[in-house]
DNA sequence: CCTTTTTTCAAACGGTCGTTTAAAAAGAAA
DNA sequence: TTTCTTTTTAAACGACCGTTTGAAAAAAGG
């Protein structure tokens, strides 16, 4: 029989499952998810692909599982900032600076992990949501349908006179471009010359903060004014 | 011997080239390029693989011919437009509204097409920019060296004080919020609980263009800001 | 020790992939 | 018509895919 308690499975193996999960992430990251194959991730686990199966089912169950192993300790964090911020904030509303801090720095904090700043790693979270497979579709509600909710509340409470559908478009801009930015920030060193770095995660996080309020700012005004006029 | 002049290749077959490049735009479209195989992209085409060979040379080279006579057509609209904006501007600099207009508008108009709204098209140019497929990178250099170049110099023009790090930094956040939004543009239905309707692609330009005016905006003020502080 | 369960492995299965071959069909030029 | 080139076709090639099998090895429980 597998072992279903996530926490215990890898008791009796002897880092088998997590080399795996290594392999599978660098690989996946390089070159997509349909552009790799079981044999290469095996290869590189230095274990082979019957192995493979045994830990995660097909290769479906082995990039769900990559990807909730990397995405949901990340939502945790934003969650936490979130709780964090309205502690401080004593009742009153918070400001969508704020709210986007705790949307966005968790990922600068996963990018710089324990091996050095890891910048590749974010081009596989935007990839996951480009990538056409229907399967990840299921995975991504399950994994940000909670978390956007509670966002989405906390952006109502910002700006209560603001039209529902507003919010909406603003907070998905906001999204795309987050995603946008993860997956093609590499592009950034040669389209630059040169000029600007990649390797800098929180540099560009905090440029993608300070222009993800500014524009869903400036398009919350935007509405309204017109609303007025 | 292959036909190299691209303007008189079909003169002698009976549509099957511009059938076989349909064919494969509805296909790549809707599954990436890496989930489509030859034998489908001929059995829509009503022909078969060593035809689609015969006219494209390979897989890849169908890809790149369907990216180009698609986004070829856009990137000229948009050097109109923004040639049409420095006659009407006197010789002064552009506003950055005006030029993000003339960089996003053709979207919309690429998309609102002869067969009606083909929001579902949005997602290949996105896409293509996520695919990890290392030939194309070649192609969007090709494409989008030149145009990124000029839109540079207008941005450059238009804010003379800002350092050339922050252009180009910020300038990237508005290609990746475009192609972010148009990547995950889908998203936006069931993300919103149908409130919000992503098959009015006009709508979704105007507020698109309106935040990454925002956003660009916002984040040069920013670092003025800093330095003067 | 022996028994039972979990983990690893080489080998194979059925299928599908992109591409090529070689010949037939269609068209253009004479 | 005859000759030459362009286009279409069915069939096949070699390679690689995700997955499964069945047995050996390793670990755990008694």
């Amino acid at each position: 029989m597998m072992v279903e308690d996530p926490q215990k499975s890898t008791m009796r193996s002897s880092g088998t499952k997590a080399r795996i999960l290594t392999a599978a992430e660098h690989l996946f990251t390089a070159r997509g998810f349909a552009g790799v194959t079981m044999r290469e991730v095996a290869r590189r686990a230095s274990t082979n692909v019957a192995s493979a199966h045994y830990h995660f089912g097909s290769k479906e169950g082995l990039v769900i599982e990559m990807l909730r192993h990397r995405i949901a300790p990340i939502n945790a964090e934003r969650l936490r900032l979130l709780k964090e911020a309205k502690h401080h904030s004593g009742g009153k509303p918070l400001k969508p600076f704020i709210i986007f801090k705790a949307l966005l720095l968790p990922i600068g904090q996963a990018a710089t992990g324990s091996t050095g700043p890891d910048s590749r790693f974010m081009q596989l979270v935007g990839r996951s949501f480009t990538e056409p497979a229907s399967f990840l579709e299921k995975v991504h509600r399950r994994l940000f349908r909670e978390l956007s909710d509670i966002f989405m509340v906390e952006l109502r409470r910002s700006h209560p006179a603001a039209l529902e559908e507003d919010l909406f478009w603003n907070l998905h801009f906001v999204v795309a471009t987050m995603l946008g930015a993860l997956a093609n920030h590499r592009r950034l060193v040669p389209f630059s010359g040169g000029l600007c770095n990649d390797q800098d995660v929180d540099e560009m996080i905090q440029r993608l903060i300070v222009f993800a309020v500014g524009g869903f700012t400036a398009s919350i005004e935007n509405t309204k004014a017109k609303a007025n006029q």
